[in-house]
DNA sequence: AGCCTTCTTGTACGTTTGTATAGCATACTG
DNA sequence: CAGTATGCTATACAAACGTACAAGAAGGCT
């Protein structure tokens, strides 16, 4: 794990990715203008264009960000003991990371979810990601031996995925209907795939 | 079931409205320029201002027909017989309405991933007809008797969303790993409440 | 016929958008 | 210390945006 810097610490150009994700991610791409991010990081608009050129490459950039964040959740567990340990390890350091970055779960939310545009490719580079897994747990001889790496690759990436993306509908019904967010009674979501 | 009618058959106020709801769908309300939705309607700015006032009001009215859709599909189905079996049919009618009218999904889709702003109005009158149902299910019998009813109104909205909204992903990865549409090994995603 | 309401267009205004660029400040290098 | 790359601000500009408004076209009503 890397050590977790405050905001001010960290260089303008760090800054700004982290603003821009910040805001890609609860407004969208189109509703999060230049300027604003700029504001919020504490520059001008200037030195955004600067050290990004274009507003589509801060994107690439973000996006980068966020599939570096679950490459290196999966690398920081190191590779020893059983196979099947390292893949639970491996899901335990993946969730740690999206619960200390919540900002990377709705900018995947929104990315996924929307599923029109350049944003496919987010989808196929964390694809990417899961299908090493799978390549490496066959390696090991822990995948299901009968299943397309294909098919493995969408179940671990909806198991890992599909209840982050869709909790935040039940949480938001649970609240309208008068729920108590502490209430055990509260509904989760399970997601399977067959 | 009303009468499906060719576009150009509408008044121009609907055509606007229809035209509205997919590019909303599909670029999202910010992506959507007035302009734009004018010409794909076939008609100039200043008649969607006659019509509409704002933006704003233009979205209201899509949302609103996006609910009636849902409506008028579970008013079409007959309350006669076996209380059960008239929640059949009522799940059977969205999902027609939904299959026929695609750009419905897409716009829940991605109102219920906004989950900021005006966008949770959708989910909680989505939720108001949900409720409606569970409440005579349960005046009929047929409703568990030990659960809440705010918690079977989300189970009822879950099953029935969950899968909608989340079954382009897997699509969209089965596609981008070179999966064949039409293999019946093509994974399925379930959705269950717990 | 004339009138009046509704539909429709065209144009214009003020804002905000992404981007370009000129210039100042700061910090490293030889 | 001079020089030069880099960080950063300020200002400007064209395009696109939502909205406003005046005027024409169409169609029903008396």
């Amino acid at each position: 794990m890397t050590q977790a810097a405050p905001q001010r610490d960290l260089t303008a150009r760090a800054r700004i990715r982290n603003t821009a994700l910040t805001r890609f991610a609860n407004t969208g791409v189109e509703g999060a203008s230049m300027r604003r991010i700029a504001a919020d990081a504490g520059v001008t608009v200037g030195l955004v264009v600067h050290h990004f050129g274009t507003k589509e490459r801060l994107r690439e950039e973000v996006e980068t960000y966020v599939v570096d964040q679950f490459a290196e959740a999966i690398a920081s567990v190191p590779v020893e003991g059983l196979a099947r340990d390292v893949a639970r390890e491996r899901n335990r350091a993946v969730a740690e990371m999206l619960a200390q970055q919540p900002d990377v779960v709705t900018y995947v939310r929104r990315a996924v979810l929307g599923l029109s545009g350049p944003d496919d490719d987010l989808l196929r580079r964390l694809a990417e990601l899961a299908a090493e897994e799978v390549a490496r747990a066959r390696a090991y001889g822990v995948a299901d031996t009968d299943r397309r790496d294909s098919i493995q690759t969408i179940r671990t990436m909806t198991r890992q995925l599909g209840q982050l993306l869709l909790q935040p509908m039940i949480d938001s019904m649970w609240e309208q209907l008068g729920g108590d967010d502490l209430d055990p009674d509260k509904p989760t979501l399970v997601v399977r795939v067959e």
